[in-house]
Formats: C-alpha cells, structure tokens, sequence
DNA sequence: CTAATCTCTCTAGTCACTAGAGGTTCAAGG
DNA sequence: CCTTGAACCTCTAGTGACTAGAGAGATTAG
C-alpha cells in the first residue's frame, strides 16, 4: 500500500533513521524491498512494528527481548507464557534498579546537604567519596 | 612504603586489575614505577585513589566527572563549588533516572497485573507493547 | 531542468569496561 | 640455586545500542 521512505517511515514511528538501519543490520527489522534505485521502501506494517521497538526499548527491554516478543506476537495462538516471563523479569530489573538507585540518592543527597560550602578541604562532598565508611547505606552495585 | 604488585592493588581497592590498567590508559590513575622486569608497584596512595573511583562510579558518577573530582581533591585550598555542583547534577541525573524507572516500573506492572494467562491473541503484553495509547502514564525516555 | 533534500554504504566513535591470546616475571618450596 | 605455577605484561577485539561523519548517488518540488 503506502510507500514510505527511511524518512518517513522514521517520522512516523519515532525512530530515527541510522537506527532504523541498525536495526535492518543486526536483523531486528526485515529487510524492505528497493526502489529502482536502491532506496528502501516501507509499508505501514513497518511503522507498526517500529512502534512496537520503540515502545518496549522506552520500557528498557533489550532489542535481543524484543526480538522474542515480536516473534511471540506474529504468532499469536501461542500461550503467553514467555511473554509474561520476560516481562517479569524486566519489572524485577527494573525494580531492582529504582532499589539502587533510590540508595544513590539517598547519600548523594546527604552529601550535599552536610557540605558546608567551604574550601575543598572540609568538603562532605570530597570526604565522603574518599572514605565509603561515612555512608550509612548500602548502595554498592547501581549498574 | 608498601610495595604492591596490581593484584594486591586490585584486593585492597576492590577494583578488577583489567580496569586498573584501564584507568592508567585513560588517564584516570597515574602511572607507576615498575619492577625490574616492568611489573607495576603501586604504594598506599593509590589504594586510597581507587577506593576513591569506586565509590564514585557506585554513586553513577562518570570517569570524566571523577577526574574533576580527583583534581579537586588534589587541590585542597579551593572552593568547592566546583564539587557541589557535579554532585548536584549527579542527583539531579539520578531523580531524573528515578522518576522514568518508577513510571516504567508501573506500567509493566499494570501490563503483567492485567494479563489473562491466555494465547498471545489477548495477551495484555504484547497488546500494550503495540499500542503506546493503551498505556496512562509518560514514560518515555528512561535511558 | 535544476537545486535542495534525502538516501546510500561504510567506518569509526561512544562508555566503561571485559575477554582472550601469547608471552614474561615473580615468589615460594625443595 | 632451581623449578614450578601463579601472577603479570601488551595488544586486540567485543559488549549494547546506537551516533556521527564522509563521500557519493537518488528523488522530488518548483
């Protein structure tokens, strides 16, 4: 149907165009058929799943999960067994994180706060970096 | 004084020996003195200044953002203005990080609270995962 | 028809490491 | 003193998910 360009198809999906092809390159996205002269041509079908990419990378799934749920989704009499799961294991991720992070916040802040606005010498924020034992919270381990 | 190979550097400072060498190579961490056969030798100084990195990267500071820091703290007679304000962005980056995990923490909850267990056909997660209006909150850009 | 915009491929760079190959040095036990 | 095995050396390449740029060809609006 609709004959959309890399640009166009970029606009509507959201995605910008090197990525679109980045994702052609590791086999993320098909490969669309060409113009006469070599330039891709896309269909709406590929804005949806463009779509789709982008919506799950915004929820921090790594393109290799992403690959599973889109094959999972062209399939559709399968059980969601797989999807439930990969999705849990995201939610647990990314509740592990917000856990970590939580505990950074929490002792930057209190470094901030004790800084007494001086000289570098007797700067919370220095000493508190140079000696892990003034943190009171376990925030080892953010990635 | 003490005379420690990079291994005993890497257990006293808990820092990996690759990413000891790899600081070295970046500038991060000076250049030793070396054995006699070219084998590093470290003393106590540098334990205190990879103790120093370490915390700092749990605390999601950047290498850059640590070598200011570094030379500040180097320099002990000046203001530390300069130090407020990296760790004051770095909590700001980190309320920033925060908030987008919490709102993608909801919605892949949401997601996973509403699925039927089913065939994929009415699985909420693919389903949601397609349709970015099926979703309430703004969750984009999490990075 | 022409000019501006778009698209093509390819390479290299980002960040902060990590892994591995292939070779050399050190330290402790005999 | 000698051996052995662990630790060390340099160098290259790989990770994830892109991003940037060069230099050349295609398309499209006026």
């Amino acid at each position: 149907m609709s004959d959309l360009s890399i640009g166009k198809l970029s606009r509507a999906s959201g995605v910008k165009v090197p990525t679109i092809r980045y994702y052609e390159n590791i086999g993320l996205l098909a490969a669309p058929p060409r113009s006469e002269g070599g330039q891709r041509r896309y269909d709406k079908a590929d804005v949806e799943r463009l779509r789709f990419i982008r919506h799950g990378r915004a929820l921090g799934f790594g393109l290799d999960d992403l690959r599973a749920l889109q094959d999972l989704s062209d399939r559709p009499n399968q059980s969601c067994e797989r999807a439930d799961a990969i999705a849990s294991r995201q939610l647990a991720e990314v509740e592990r994180r917000i856990a970590g992070l939580e505990a950074v916040r929490v002792e930057l802040a209190r470094m901030l706060d004790h800084c007494a606005h001086g000289e570098v010498d007797q700067c919370r924020v220095i000493e508190t970096l140079s000696d892990h034992a003034l943190c009171e919270g376990d925030h080892l381990k953010i990635s």
